[in-house]
DNA sequence: TATTGGTGCGTTTTT
DNA sequence: CGCACCAATA
């Protein structure tokens, strides 16, 4: 039916309101927000406002839907409603707007209708709460599905625990407990822990989940590969020990989660209808399965919006495949792509800086941030002799910013590297500077509060062994490791669980010498599990502490690791208290499940005055009006592993991108000429990140150690960064130069290959010099080959298949 | 069975 | 240099 005049009156009107009401936006901004059909896939640079772009465009789906595009007019709409909205859109009152925008609602989709998937529960929890700020309306806000991945696997999981095989509850494994399984399968099958470094075996098999790879399917994929084999028989006993603990690790409930999908058709159906429009943030950063799950999810009505920016994918080394992103288009023909590259965040030097740096990378889809914002500050480089004198200098110009009327918290210091962190602490500790490390899981990693979850956890689910082996004797009960290796014996044999045998301990002989405080322990656990059913959270952590005797134990001893062990088991205790504030139907089980899930970085409020030190990583997402990037320096970052393979240095470029656009107003870049790393001094050259950024953008106290030297012909051909690789040449290469005669043994005159001069290889092609390196009497030459990349070679070897161009 | 001393090792880690 | 882990101790 065509469109009377009416629709196309009334259709207009509703246009203009619906633009007006995201007017605040920039157009691409706009775009992204009104795209609500079919797949989009929005390339987001770092400070150009996605999350605001991803609330909005869920208040367009739920408030408007369709109205926009629409041509004609809700059914039922009079000519009231058209004067109604005619008004309302030359003088907009706000008590009309309510009304107004029910008007120009066109089949909106019910917030049920709607996943927003993020990977960090910071991300999920910023989405709600300016969700329901936008909407106004709590209930509605809530039933949006804005979870992390985990959260949203684990609410789908939970609801068909029957399909996946497990009789209780199931248990989450953190890293550390996944970490104890595999050495215990590991020495069971009597695998070398030096041979098998068993974090390698742990992220070897961590990769085949995320490529859903079951153990059978590894094994059969690496056939033939020795290593490869054993790892999967790793693997598969592995699975089998989860099993029998009725425990998932944080891979698991990714995988299952598509497992179940995929095996249950109906189930599937049943979240495909129900999910309208899925929208996934950070699309970079997801691995195999969690395209997988995304794509399951979006499978009926393929409204799926991906945010992401493949520029700052950093964590290949956890799975994330970049190839999500960057195949998209190619999985969905009529997917549409929105560049957002107006930057909001940080100032023009500051992203001039951040695009040379990130446009010498091959593997990428291109964008160029931007600001009206003007250039701002020069970027500050500063090479101190020392990692001391950094430091020092780090700690002075935060001082000196504070005298000027900053607070500390405007201040971060990133690194590439931990180990990093202490000497400027320590400067920090020097010079009275109020300082916060941020550190993961630190406080959950404490061997008491694990303690505490570990008893927890056993309460809610008996069949978790490792969590029942690290407390039954904790505090010291009696149970030595012999009883309890010999009572998991009797366990397999007798098809049962370990706590059901330690429970009935006395009707096994085997266990004669232990077996009394084995079912004095058994009866303690049973009845603590008795009160869970009737006491509060709470009421039950008391319980436990004293029951337990666990704090008696640490109270007896008295000492002052003591008493900060009490006050963590009673800071777990305020975890407790505001878990069942924030919940009516706070039950164990959920408070375990979300603290599985949980960092110290989710701790919300402890908004301290102080400088932040972190990892480059750990700040993605993160701004601060002035940024330390500290231990620039080649080998460090881009750090001496990633110097292998191009693709390990694309991915340290886009970390340095990450971490240079953190930057709102003030970026410092610091390095120094040695550092004591490990208990021994290392000499290192500026980072070559440094070198990629334009001269003019930068504030240096070291133009004098002719980093960057005039070059009289710049080679063609070469991506800036190459040339001034090329340009760099260090005090220490540059004195006894390679091709001074001295330098050259008698008798084999070599070709003197300087940095900088063009080359034929009869393999590689041509090429520039970008480094000499003299070693012994031959040299190592770092050579940028235009076709095949960047390759080190000796000299020597090297000169019968190279010949010098002119 | 807790302590001690020796040895080896050492990116990054949203969940 | 600092730690985590292990084997040998009292």
């Amino acid at each position: 039916m065509e469109p009377t005049k009416f629709d196309l009156k009334y259709a207009s009107i509703r246009r203009a309101i619906i633009e007006q009401r995201f007017s605040s936006l920039n157009e691409k901004q706009r775009e992204a927000v009104f795209a609500t059909e079919g797949p989009l896939l929005i390339l987001a640079g770092a400070g150009s406002g996605k999350t605001t772009v991803l609330i909005n465009r869920i208040i367009n789906i739920l408030r408007f839907g369709e109205g926009l595009d629409s041509s004609y007019a809700p059914a039922g709409a009079t000519e009231e409603d058209l004067l109604f909205l005619t008004e309302y859109l030359t003088a907009p009152q706000p008590e009309n707007r309510e009304h107004a925008e029910r008007l120009c609602a066109m089949h909106p989709a019910k917030p049920w209708e709607v996943i927003a998937i993020t990977f960090t529960n910071k991300a999920a929890r910023e989405l709600r709460e300016r969700l329901q700020a936008a909407l106004g309306d709590e209930e509605s806000a809530s039933a949006v599905w804005a979870y992390t991945f985990h959260t949203a696997c684990l609410r789908i999981l939970r609801r068909h625990v029957d399909l996946l095989g497990f009789e209780t509850a199931f248990t989450i494994y953190d890293e550390d407990d996944k970490k104890r399984v595999v050495t215990n399968v590991m020495k069971s099958l009597n695998l070398d822990t030096k041979t098998f470094d068993p974090r390698t075996v742990m992220s070897m098999i961590s990769r085949a989940k995320d490529k859903l790879m079951t153990p059978r399917q590894f094994r059969a994929d690496g056939a033939g590969d020795y290593f490869r084999e054993k790892v999967a028989e790793v693997y598969q006993l592995y699975e089998k020990e989860m099993k029998k603990a009725c425990a998932l690790d944080f891979d698991d409930i990714i995988m299952k989660t598509v497992l179940l999908l995929q095996s249950n058709p109906d189930v599937l159906e049943y979240y495909q209808r129900k999910f309208r429009y899925v929208l996934v943030d950070e699309y970079q950063d997801t691995n195999y399965a969690q395209y997988v799950l995304t794509s399951l999810l979006a499978g009926y009505y393929e409204n799926i919006c991906v945010v992401g920016d493949d520029d700052q994918s950093i964590y290949k080394f956890r799975g994330a495949t970049i190839t999500n992103i960057l195949e998209f288009e190619k999985q969905f023909k009529d997917a549409k792509t929105i560049r957002l590259e107006q930057n909001y965040r940080s100032t023009g030097n500051i992203l001039n800086a951040a695009n040379e740096v990130i446009r010498n990378n091959v593997g990428r889809k291109g964008k160029e941030l931007w600001t009206d914002h003007g250039d701002g500050a020069k970027i500050h480089l500063h090479r101190s002799d020392s990692q001391e004198g950094e430091a020092a200098y780090i700690a002075d110009t935060i001082r000196e910013g504070v005298e000027q009327g900053l607070r500390w918290g405007d201040f971060a210091v990133l690194y590439r590297n931990n180990v990093l962190s202490d000497n400027i602490a320590a400067a920090f500790i020097r010079a009275g500077i109020p300082y916060r490390v941020y550190k993961g899981r630190d406080f959950f990693s404490r061997a008491e509060v694990r303690d505490m979850f570990a008893y927890l956890w056993v309460l809610e689910n008996p069949a978790d062994e490792l969590r029942l082996r690290r407390i039954i004797n904790v505090p010291a009960r009696k149970i030595g490791d012999k009883s309890v290796e010999t009572a998991a014996q009797l366990a397999v044999e007798n098809g049962v669980t370990l706590y059901e045998t330690v429970c009935h301990a006395s009707d096994y002989p085997a266990l004669s010498r232990g077996a009394a405080a084995m079912e004095k322990f058994g009866e303690m656990m049973e009845n603590l599990r008795k009160q869970k059913e009737f006491l509060s959270l709470s009421e039950l952590y008391d319980g436990l502490l004293d029951q337990t005797g666990y704090l008696a134990a640490l109270e007896a001893r008295g000492g002052a690791e003591e008493q900060s062990r009490i006050e963590h088991i009673e800071e777990l205790k305020s975890y407790i208290v505001s878990y069942e504030n924030d919940h009516d139907d706070a039950s164990l089980a959920g408070f375990l499940e979300e603290m599985a899930l949980y960092t110290d970085a989710d701790q919300s409020g402890e908004e301290e005055d102080a400088v932040l030190m972190m990892t480059m990583h750990s700040a993605k997402g993160l701004e601060f009006p002035v940024v330390f990037l500290a231990g620039m320096e080649d080998g460090l970052f881009p750090g001496f592993r990633a110097m292998e393979r191009d693709e390990d240095m694309e991915e340290e470029r886009r970390l340095c991108y990450v971490a240079v656009t953190r930057a709102k107003e003030q970026l410092y870049l610091t390095c120094a000429e040695r550092r004591m790393l490990y208990g021994r001094t290392q000499y290192a050259h500026p980072s070559r990140f440094i070198d990629e950024m334009p001269r003019e953008l930068l504030d240096s106290n070291i133009v004098e150690r002719r980093m960057f030297q005039q070059v009289t012909q710049p080679a063609p051909g070469l991506s800036r960064a190459q040339v001034a690789r090329a340009r760099y040449v260090s005090p220490a290469a540059a004195a006894p130069s390679f091709a001074a005669p001295a330098a050259q043994p008698a008798g084999s005159p070599l070709p003197d290959f300087s940095a900088g001069c063009r080359v034929r290889h009869k393999a590689f092609g041509d090429g520039m010099v970008v480094s000499v390196k003299p070693m012994g009497g031959d040299a190592l030459l770092e050579i940028a080959f235009d076709q095949k990349g960047t390759k080190r070679l000796m000299a020597k070897s090297a000169a019968q298949f190279m010949e010098k161009l002119i």
